[in-house]
DNA sequence: GCCAACGTTGGC
DNA sequence: GCCAACGTTGGC
């Protein structure tokens, strides 16, 4: 299997570009949603890219790109019952969440907002522009090299 | 702040 | 297993 591409989205407010580079490696956890855990769990491979998209933001935007330097592991904030992504489904037998970690690679001299996105056509079949629900989405490699020579 | 799109839950 | 109702996300 090759590398693979992915956008991870983040609220600034929540979790920043900045607070990746201060902790050199995050566990990308929380995620509580079928189609992202399924990727999180079986596809995203220690290796692989990932842009780095700011939601809720003003204005959303890719800020930088990230590594995966773990693969898909149980997301162990679903077993404490103080952690707001609590899930008493999920047991330590039958993990239901999965995370990976990531470390950042780049941050972009320019940030490319969902409006720069929207208005190339190469970029429109984008799940980022189709179904901007979804947290954990891949990204084909045209596109990635498509954002990050803008971006870098 | 509004609301469309989407995902999940739960009654049947 | 279907689907209505509800809750959440996230762009605008």
């Amino acid at each position: 299997m090759g590398k693979k591409y992915w956008l991870f989205k983040s609220e600034p407010g929540a979790y920043s570009y900045p607070d990746l580079e201060k902790d050199e490696v995050a566990e990308w956890d929380g995620v509580r949603n079928y189609t992202a855990r399924n990727y999180l769990r079986s596809d995203i491979k220690v290796g692989d890219g990932v842009l780095f998209y700011y939601s809720n933001a003003k204005p959303q935007r890719i800020v930088g790109t990230a590594l995966v330097v773990r693969d898909g592991y149980p997301d162990f904030t679903a077993w404490d019952p103080k952690s707001d992504h609590y899930d008493p489904k999920s047991t330590q037998e039958n993990p239901i969440w999965y995370m990976v970690d990531i470390k950042p690679l780049t941050r972009f001299q320019k940030e490319i907002t969902l409006q720069e996105i929207k208005n190339i056509p190469d970029l429109h079949d984008m799940i980022l522009v189709n179904n901007s629900r979804l947290s954990v989405q891949p990204v084909t490699a045209t596109e990635w090299e498509i954002i990050t020579s803008l971006g870098n």
